[in-house]
RNA sequence: GGGCGAAUAGCUCAGUGGGAGAGCACCUGCCUUACAAGCAGGGGGUCCGGUGUUCAAAUCACCGUUCGCCCA
């Protein structure tokens, strides 16, 4: 065959063709073949709202890496696809394009409004799509879902309906968060505290039926139109007679009471703290505990509220300043420090959250969450990087009641009906009639539930479930999750409650975490600080291979990277590198055919297929610890480090030679690393790598490399002697090369050269004599043995027991020469002083593994034959 | 206040008990018939500080410093 590639790799002349060649091959299908051993992913599904991010690529490479990898392990693969409708997210999209045409959502009415959130959500899944086939992953796409489609929506209603028959989901007034902008409750963790400078008022409150007066402290005055009490702590000996009398509640003119509750930190301000039931998570439980009343003061919208007098309607911070200035004329401010506190904001609008009590739907947590700790702690569901478990743990048992409810339209309509009888009906399917009045005027709750509701669903859901159906029993429990540790509790933690509530199962085996992908100044990537980098750019800059090449060995198990083009052109020139050797083989194969590997292989051969089986073996391993980037970088340095510069080099000696059976034998070790090598790259690299295999003259003809076998690490491959005899002839090259550079002959210019060496080297050293005068550029190489004269003008290096000379009669400077050895002997004696050292202490002996010792007495016995040699070299030269 | 993490070459980071590594940057020399997105050679480190465990610590434990994240 004759073979035409151009000298610079060009990814997009590839990728597109490659992807829609494995499209239309059907090779992301996964079979569901009985019996088969199952790898399945649920991907984490992007949000609709927008495109995806680099945080994205990664998690997705990530995924494809696994997924490729067992694939081609033989194992029937599954990666299930699919998007997120992501409620307020979307929600705040939609209703910012109405507002952009001067319109509310309210102006167009519900069914409108989820019309146009339907055709938005159609148009960015779309180009979604479109980024993940460009990132080249391979999901089964015949499989895709939404969470919100038919099947999805079915899961959520049935889990809806059944949590709350079993007394699981409940509605009532209780504290929650409420985002006054997105005009809806949302639960604790989307609440993103941010620590902030404010201040604290003391505010006096005078005393009725007694004498005096009593101070509080508060960050956020304006709450104290809805005090409903006073609290101090119980063992308080400065308030103990006051408990039970009365207060009187400024700017109302209301009486409060004085309380008693554990709760009060004695040493916090003045030890008593105003209560405001309706507007602090802890003043609330107080107030359940005192049964107090609950004032709101601060309504939905942000503003107060009409009962609040003159301030009613007021903005709340306008009527934190006012109430202050009221209160100041008043003189009943004590003083105003300077205060830092973490003030709640919205996750998806950074809106100041309004703690408040409200009418909700909320999932009870506790008996959901003992079970999904207990899988964890039992090591049914593993967390990699471990630490991860601590932080799952940490949260679930810690957890509180998860708020439902969200105050929007987009998402999955809560199924419960109000009858004007005032009767409620929580059902699976639309109620005709009110089982209690039989009256058909049922309004349905107009709230839907949190994104996270149904996503919690999606490992079973997407399969199928509630209906027990091929895939579901197939492929359920998947296998591994890849997501990042920020949606941890979001997500993981809730997918695994439910999965054991519901499949009486663990939703997969094991969780792989990692980290955000951030600047190259190591911030956040933010629409805000518009340093996001779009990873569509890039790969339409370098090729997609080389974006995941990047992401990956930028990523150590759970930590954050940082996204560099330093690191991106360095992928790109590996690209490339693998390019331009496999051009150099495919050059050579003209006319070769594929007929597995040859007998009597030669020392080159056998070293390099014994390095392929250690990259091959290691790749595994690592891919097996989930370290993808020690993985790949293993693949590199066999790429580029073994292969190219050394195996192929070598291999020219034949290729450009007359020995025709020497140059079939080394075509077909060419092919055969190549080949395998492909396969060991091609989860990382899948472009460039099928593309290469497609030109490789195999004798099959068709076929694809995405579903050829993982290379296996092959025992019978791996060669010690051959290993050692190249470590030599390896170092021998570069010391020659370094002796060579040390003086500034420059490569075109060749050198003679004379090995000294004892026999038993003798017979290795000529046999590779003219790979030695090749790769060092040498012209004349002599050998001698030990017993023979060696030559005095002339550079010396030593490698084992190989002395190295560069004859440079008349040249050299013998006291340069004489400095250099010196400073070589002074580094040799150093190590040497350690090794003496460590081998003289009788505990090291006594207490160290045999092989340690065995090591330190080979290095030992090294450098004192280095030492003496580099010393007799040097009473030659001082004799001259 | 509770939990977790990070600190290693100029920069960005790998490396979890036995001779300090990579990429980039830097210096020197090269268009050597695959590749200048390349080849060859080189310089450069108190592995944050301290204490301890161990025959042996960048690695394990404890304390401290600085920075980051999560939770309250």
């Amino acid at each position: 065959m004759t073979v035409n590639l151009p000298p610079v790799y060009e990814p997009k002349e590839v990728e597109d063709k490659i992807y829609q060649f494995w499209l239309d091959n059907n090779y992301f299908y996964a079979a569901g073949e009985e019996g088969k051993k199952t790898f399945t992913i649920v991907i984490p599904p992007p949000n609709v709202t927008g495109s995806l991010h680099m945080g994205h690529a990664l998690n997705n490479t990530i995924q494809d890496v696994l997924i490729r990898w067992r694939r081609m392990q033989g194992f029937d693969t599954l990666w299930l696809p699919g998007t997120d409708h992501a409620g307020i997210a979307t929600q705040n999209k939609v209703e910012e394009h109405l507002a952009s045409e001067g319109l509310s959502r309210y102006d167009v009415g519900r069914e409108k409004f989820l019309q146009k959130a339907w055709d938005w959500k159609e148009e960015y899944h779309g180009r979604i799509l479109k980024q993940l086939y460009k990132l080249g992953v391979s999901c089964d796409w015949s499989r895709e879902r939404f969470t919100l489609d038919e099947g999805c929506s079915r899961a959520v209603r049935e889990v809806f309906v059944s949590l709350y028959e079993q007394g699981l989901i409940y509605r009532g007034n209780y504290m929650i968060n409420w985002c006054p902008r997105c005009h809806t409750a949302i639960s604790d963790i989307e609440v993103e505290h941010e620590e902030k400078p404010s201040t604290l008022t003391h505010i006096r409150y005078q005393g009725i039926g007694w004498e005096g007066s009593i101070v509080v402290a508060t960050t956020r005055p304006e709450t104290m139109l809805g005090d409903t009490a006073v609290a101090v702590h119980p063992e308080d000996e400065r308030y103990r007679h006051l408990v039970g009398k009365k207060v009187l509640l400024p700017l109302m003119n209301r009486e409060i009471p004085i309380i008693a509750d554990e709760y009060v930190d004695p040493s916090f301000g003045s030890g008593a703290v105003k209560i405001t039931p309706a507007h602090d998570p802890n003043d609330f439980e107080i107030g359940l505990r005192h049964d107090l009343e609950v004032i709101k003061a601060i309504g939905d919208d942000g503003k107060m509220t009409p009962e609040m007098g003159k301030y009613a309607g007021m903005d709340r911070y306008e009527a934190r300043e006012r109430v202050v200035a009221d209160l100041k004329e008043l003189r009943l401010v004590e003083k105003i420090e300077e205060y830092s506190h973490a003030v709640g904001h919205c996750q998806r609008c950074s809106t100041e959250i309004e703690p408040l009590v409200s009418l909700q739907w909320f999932v009870k947590m506790k008996p959901l969450a003992e079970p999904a700790i207990k899988v964890v702690r039992d090591g049914k569901i593993r967390f990699i990087p471990e630490r991860f478990t601590r932080m799952y743990l940490n949260w679930m048992e810690n957890i509180r009641d998860w708020c439902i409810s969200r105050q929007i339209w987009w998402g999955h309509r809560i199924p419960a009906w109000y009858c004007s009888c005032g009767e409620m009906i929580v059902s699976r399917e639309d109620p005709e009639r009110c089982p209690a009045c039989g009256g058909k005027d049922l309004q349905q709750d107009p709230d839907v539930l949190d994104t996270w509701f149904s996503s919690a669903l999606w490992p079973f859901s997407t399969l199928g479930w509630p209906d027990k159906t091929p895939d579901l029993e197939h492929f359920f429990p998947t296998s591994v999750l890849v997501t990042g540790y920020d949606i941890i509790s979001f997500w993981v933690a809730r997918m695994i409650f439910m999965s054991k509530a519901f499949m009486k199962d663990i939703p997969f085996e094991e969780v792989c975490v990692h980290g955000l992908v951030r600047d190259a100044l190591g911030r956040k990537m933010s629409k805000s600080l518009g340093n996001g980098v779009d990873p569509l750019e890039v790969i339409e800059k370098y090729g997609a291979d080389t974006l995941r090449f990047t992401l990956i060995t930028g990523q150590a198990p759970g930590n954050d990277q940082r996204f560099r083009y330093e690191n991106v052109e360095a992928s790109r020139n590996f690209a490339n590198k693998i390019w331009n050797a496999s051009r150099f083989v495919l050059m050579n194969l003209e006319d070769f055919q594929p007929n597995g590997l040859p007998s009597a292989l030669n020392r080159h051969q056998r070293w390099i297929l014994d390095r392929f089986a250690e990259a091959v073996h290691q790749t595994t391993e690592l891919l097996k610890k989930y370290e993808l980037g020690e993985a790949a970088k293993v693949v590199y340095e066999f790429i580029w480090g073994d292969f190219c510069d050394w195996f192929i080099e070598l291999s020219k000696v034949s290729l450009y030679g007359n020995e025709d059976q020497e140059k079939e034998k080394t075509k077909a070790v060419l092919y055969y690393v190549l080949e395998g090598t492909m396969r060991l790259l091609h989860p990382f690299m899948p472009f460039i790598s099928e593309e290469i295999w497609q030109h490789l003259p195999r004798g099959d003809g068709d076929g694809a490399l995405i579903r050829s076998p993982w290379p296996e690490p092959a025992e019978q491959l791996s060669d010690r002697l051959a290993r050692e005899e190249m470590e030599l002839v390896m170092q021998l090259i570069r010391s020659i090369r370094n002796l060579r550079s040390e003086i500034g002959i420059p490569v075109g210019k060749k050198a003679a050269v004379i090995l000294r060496a004892p026999a038993k080297y003798l017979n290795l050293l000529r046999q590779e004599e003219v790979f030695i005068q090749r790769l060092a550029w040498v012209e004349q190489m002599t050998f001698i043995d030990n017993a023979e004269r060696k030559p005095s003008q002339a550079l010396t290096a030593l490698v084992d027991e190989v002395e190295v000379y560069l004859p440079l009669e008349g040249i050299i400077d013998l006291a340069q020469e004489i400095s250099r050895l010196e400073k070589e002997l002074q580094v040799v004696e150093k190590d040497l002083a350690k090794v003496v050292a460590k081998l003289s202490n009788e505990n090291f002996l006594q207490k160290a593994p045999g092989d340690i010792i065995e090591k330190e007495k080979n290095k030992q016995e090294e450098l004192g034959l280095k030492r003496e040699k580099l010393l007799a070299r040097m009473a030659e030269l001082k004799k001259l």
